[in-house]
DNA sequence: ACACGATTTGTACACCGTACAAATTTGGTC
DNA sequence: GACCAAATTTGTACGGTGTACAAATCGTGT
């Protein structure tokens, strides 16, 4: 232990640490997206030149890295230890734990998605869930893939509502944006697909909290009752 | 109709048109990844100046758009029409086809995460997801959802298959890449977390088709069979 | 007080998306 | 065939990005 310490950290550390840079970039995100999140803008934002992120950081892609642990490092897993809580309820305090704290900060979603979720406490997360559907009565291989399946949902479905979707939510499409769009790419976009209105309000309305949960209990009624196979459909075509 | 189409396509149209532009574009997309797709080397890879690129789209985001809408324009709708196929195969059927289509480009996949999904033919998808579904004997309103619930699935699937997991997939965390990660951002990382082996074996194994159809058969078992709903749990929770 | 090492900075390069005006090519009209 | 107008391409340029390199700066142990 005091071996281990010897190496004291020196040198002129005036502003910026770790935490410095990934709270910076966080805010950067949530004020101004993606873009927003520039290794100049983080320096800036701390008051320090471009490079000295370098210290820090190998990478940019470093920085996004960290930044993502440190979203997850903000999930609360209390819900997860509590045997006193059903393991249903456990599993669905945990997905409005992640997604309402994943939705304040829209701007990163988008950089987990694809990204590096590989950080160790995103694989805890996963781990915690693994126990509690192995607590539920499923198998490790199934509670394995369950958990897989339902980060799958979760993540899936952030991504989906913090996407940007284009203009379906906000207003049907108009005349100036059908002409603007030939404009950009007619031959591309000149074929006509039947539409109907009601997959448009379908997706605006599925943001809610309410069919999150939906679609959340669907599937693990699916994973914890599930169907009894025929041979000539699923299994078939799996087995190929 | 003769009055629509008085205004000819007029001026030198040499080598460069929409479908040029995104088929560089994928192409590029495929060998180097999204930072290969640039502009600049679509436009190199046609022959023609970088400007040349905007004579036809507007943003390099309508680039993407256009290249987005013409890999979906690739999906086979054909099992989805026929009536002879039952109708749970019809679905995986279409979910094997989009995967296998998407996963053919990688790079295009991080795109429409978290990107444009609302071209016509991205929507005329999921139109005819609920088509399916409601001859299945779902009312109109569940099979919104449960469209919705599928894409989520299919595409959350892909996108964590297609992802940067780190090298959880390739190797075990040998000695070298914990030095170097705690060299990068030593006091973010330096709590430890329990993390069983299962975890990154699972989430290696999953890739394969077997289990992605799987999932989507537990996700489909729990729309066509949802468990009668305890008033205490899920929807208590929903209702605030 | 000195030196060492960690940290910060200045400068610079290659790349990006893209705005603007000038040049080029084409089809239709006289 | 000459001309015009419109569509397309190009040259140049600006501000932005990530980041490599060497020089300067500062805190700390001896």
């Amino acid at each position: 232990m005091a071996e281990q310490f010897k190496g004291f950290r020196r040198g002129p550390r005036r502003v910026s640490t770790e935490q410095d840079i990934v709270e910076a970039a966080l805010s950067l995100l949530d004020e101004g997206g993606v873009t927003a999140a520039s290794i100049r803008g983080i320096a800036a934002r701390i008051g320090v030149a471009p490079n000295a992120v370098y210290t820090y950081f190998p990478d940019k892609a470093a920085v996004v890295k960290a930044t993502v642990e440190h979203l997850f490092g903000q999930v609360d897993h209390a819900a997860f230890a509590d045997p006193e809580i059903p393991w249903r309820r456990r599993i669905e305090l945990i997905a409005i734990e992640l997604r309402e704290r994943l939705k304040a900060h829209p701007g990163a979603v988008g950089l987990m998605i694809g990204g590096p979720m590989d950080g160790p406490r995103a694989l805890a997360l996963n781990e915690r869930l693994m126990e509690v559907l192995a607590s539920a009565g499923l198998s490790p291989t199934d509670a394995a893939k369950a958990a897989y399946l339902l980060v799958v949902y979760v993540f899936g479905s952030i991504a989906l509502d913090v996407a940007d979707l284009g203009d379906i939510r906000q207003a049907p499409p108009e005349a100036e944006r059908i002409k603007a769009r030939q404009a950009g790419f007619s031959s591309i976009t000149a074929e006509t697909y039947p539409l109907s209105a009601s997959t448009a309000e379908v997706m605006a309305r599925y943001v809610s909290t309410e069919q999150y949960l939906w679609g959340l209990h669907r599937v693990l009624d699916g994973l914890t009752h599930p169907l009894p196979q025929k041979p000539d459909s699923a299994t078939a075509a799996a087995a190929t």
